[in-house]
DNA sequence: CGTATATTCAACCAAATGGTTGACGTTTCG
DNA sequence: CGAAACGTCAACCATTTGGTTGAATATACG
């Protein structure tokens, strides 16, 4: 449990991993893919999948000789929820409750 | 504004670290008093201190020989916000909400 | 003043991280 | 079949990380 925390956050803590987790906000994409826009090799960015994968951020699914990669965002509620716990000593937390509504009412 | 963000997430990785925060949740805290349930050495709990400090997940303020430990919650809205971005993914992230509630009732 | 308390600093160490390159297995396509 | 595309593996390297110990600094106390 603390463990699954140790490897999400670790997850996100590197830019390259939060930007390739935003591409995939958009759509799911091949491995080939997700490696285009950065300027380093593609074994780096099979590196960086296997991090996103292994702290369940990601899956990963091969189709004939293409891997998928597909957004978990349930991965990030725990850790979100920790989070939260230290809302308690904010009077109030306008923004996340204001994202919060954004996003129930979508 | 990217590497704030690398500074939190790494910051929370490790379970030391995210133990304190939770320690601090209670109250500010001297360095000794922090370190004091630790099965660490001193010189590691004012360096994972120091971690916390430079990500502004806390503040430190000496007053003669002690130096306190205070939460620095606004910290974490930044990291929040960029993950509630991916609950737009969720149908409803309920925990998070019930969590959300609980701290305003209080 | 001298001593104890609170905390950091410096040097060191082992392990993990983020990157490279080159070789390798698979799958597809002509 | 042979070649190209997709992706990983293995070895290597530099840097960072998380810990140690021992000395150093600053403040408080008797």
């Amino acid at each position: 449990m603390t463990a699954q925390l140790d490897q999400v956050f670790a997850a996100l803590a590197d830019p390259t991993r939060r930007r390739i987790l935003a591409m995939l906000l958009e759509d799911d994409m091949a491995v080939t893919d997700v490696a285009d826009p950065f300027e380093m090799s593609l074994a780096a960015i099979s590196k960086h999948l296997g991090v996103l994968t292994a702290a369940g951020l990601i899956s990963q699914e091969k189709r004939g000789r293409v891997k998928w990669c597909k957004l978990e965002p349930d991965a990030l509620r725990g850790a979100s929820v920790w989070m939260q716990g230290f809302g308690q000593m904010d009077a109030i937390d306008l923004d996340a409750f204001e994202v919060f509504l954004e996003h129930q009412l979508k």
